[in-house]
DNA sequence: GTTCCGATTTTCT
DNA sequence: GAAAATCGGAACA
């Protein structure tokens, strides 16, 4: 993909495979990837700054804790599909399920890094404060005009319209592990991962 | 800067 | 009926 003569992502999502591995693996080793919506035309994307790992009958603070139910049905499904639940009455959020096919687990993405489409983003967040359009769970799905229609989709499928891409030019950075945002219990797990420094982590 | 509160779906008690 | 993987605005300091 280009933006002026800078290319920003490899063209082919990454490989479904890169999901079927531990959670916590996932969640450190897909930051610095770069999240990517076609939108008719169009593209939105933006680079993968924060994240937290969820697991399944091992966490309390998971929605898959307590087994299947039709909201989480999908966290029990195929590595790479996208797991998106509306919360709060107001927002969705955004994760990508790992571990094998039946294992319930899920990576939630909590801030992006605008880079492609950055007036498309702002415009749909009604915000000109580029720190403020992706920089936490709810506020990057509506950057990126992710609803419950992408439940299920296949982030791994170059045919679907949410894929995930390795950058083309990668930067070394230094991940920040500690513990999770807005959970009640669970609250001693060190499963949430940042870039550090990066300015559109969510909170610091 | 901080804290409090309303928005209002989904799930569980 | 209450709490939840949140956000933005109002009130206060």
């Amino acid at each position: 993909m280009l933006v002026g003569s800078v290319v920003l992502f490899k063209k082919w999502p990454i490989d479904g495979g890169f999901y079927a591995r531990s959670t916590v693996t996932v969640a450190r080793e897909i930051l610095g990837m770069m999240l990517v919506r076609r939108i008719g035309e169009g593209v939105l994307a933006g680079r993968i700054v924060e994240v937290e790992a969820y697991r399944g009958a091992d966490d309390p603070a998971s929605h898959a804790y307590r087994g299947r139910t039709m909201r989480n049905e999908v966290m029990f499904g195929a590595p790479g599909c996208a797991y998106v639940y509306f919360t709060y009455g107001n927002h969705y959020c955004l994760n990508i399920v790992t571990e094998e096919m039946g294992v319930a687990a899920a990576v939630l993405i909590r801030a992006v890094e605008p880079l492609i489409g950055v007036e498309v983003m702002m415009r749909n967040r009604s915000v000109s404060d580029l720190l403020n359009v992706a920089s936490g769970p709810g506020k990057l799905t509506k950057a990126f005009q992710i609803t419950r229609e992408d439940n299920g989709c296949d982030l791994a499928d170059p045919s679907s319209s949410l894929t995930v891409h390795e950058p083309s030019n990668p930067v070394e950075f230094q991940v920040v592990q500690t513990t999770r945002v807005g959970i009640r219990v669970a609250r001693d797990l060190p499963w949430r991962f940042y870039i550090q420094g990066n300015l559109h982590v969510s909170r610091r």
